[in-house]
DNA sequence: TACTATAAACTAATGACATTAGTTTTTCAA
DNA sequence: TTGAAAAACTAATGTCATTAGTTTATAGTA
């Protein structure tokens, strides 16, 4: 019932996920991963859908990883805190898993359940970190919006080079955390009537 | 001098802008462009470095449609008007011209002097527009940095299909820039000593 | 222990691309 | 009118994904 149990979905997946780290998602061919686990490349198709179907699986993982980092980064914190230790462990992420980080937002087929879960527990974590800002919970969707924009505009623009400037790039993003929330508080306390 | 004026480079970028924009940058090959253009692909060669040439000039072409918009959107504004009319406009571009818009992130050579230059210009578009809120230039480059982090990062999460919840989509863009304004505002008063 | 069903690996073949080499065609300038 | 040069073409190669069909190893069973 399980000749040859040489090779596994796992085993093809790490594979893979090393080179789109290493090489950069482009580099991500099933010749590519073959050869790294040194089979042929139609022995691939045993235990992946094809090209699309292995992307997908990498999205799935890039998913999971991501969301126990920032799980395990926030701990039990809400507030300003859980959001500055959040933001540090996401851009932590896509600095040192820029691959599986990018395939994490471009899943060949999001709507698939699977991925789609997984991409709802992530965004329930930003959720629960807002808990205690008082918010509504339509302003705190569109509070998780932002605050996501934020995070992956940063990593996306740091990743692909278009912070040219001789400027620290940790502290750009500190501010940028620290402003969204302090406009966070201030557009609320407008918002209330008094 | 110039034998069977059929093609030319404009009318190459033109038809790989299209089929960027309209079946995403993954669409863009040479055989498409070819074949849109009725030619065999091996003669777009004699205008077009091979397909990584005709992506930078996908690049460049984004950019100065990119500032071209963004300029004309904020006039000679400067101030909360100007940077709610280029957000409007930034998202706009996006929207409208998805294609050209993410390749104007991912240049095959960023490093080459005309995209650069054009790079710059656009951050020195954003750069001019914070003049009057009376930031240091390296307070400004790190708003700059903040502010086009937040526009990327909505424009590609919207466009990835990452925002699912059923929630009005431009009003998450307006609080999130108003979020950002009142955030910048917020925190220069507090860092100066009154 | 030997047998067999089956999963997993393989080889071979096809089709889409990009790219290069080399050829033909067209046009303009002399 | 002619010839050089640019622009288009055909042909060929190599890489990749994918499918079909074959071989092989293993696990469970007789």
């Amino acid at each position: 019932m399980s000749p040859r149990i040489g090779l596994d979905r796992q085993m093809i997946v790490q594979a893979a996920a090393e080179i789109a780290d290493t090489q950069g998602t482009e580099a991500v061919t099933l010749a590519a991963v073959a050869k790294k686990l040194n089979i042929r490349t139609p022995s691939l198709y045993n235990h992946v859908d094809g090209l699309p179907g292995l992307r997908q699986l990498l999205s799935l993982y890039g998913l999971e990883q991501m969301h126990e980092k920032l799980d395990a980064a926030c701990g039990g914190r809400s507030g300003d805190d859980a959001v500055r230790a959040l933001a540090k462990a996401y851009l932590e992420f896509a600095r040192t898993r820029p691959g599986i980080y990018e395939l994490t937002l471009r899943a060949p087929d999001p709507q698939q359940p699977e991925v789609a879960a997984a991409g709802e527990r992530l965004v329930g974590l930003l959720v629960r970190i807002l808990d205690d800002y008082g918010l509504t919970s339509e302003e705190a969707l569109h509070t998780v919006r932002g605050l996501r924009s934020i995070l992956h505009g940063f990593a996306s623009l740091e990743r692909v080079g278009g912070f040219r400037m001789p400027l620290d790039l940790d502290e750009s993003f500190r501010l940028l955390v620290d402003s969204y929330l302090a406009g966070i508080r201030a557009i609320r306390k407008q918002g209330q009537a008094t």
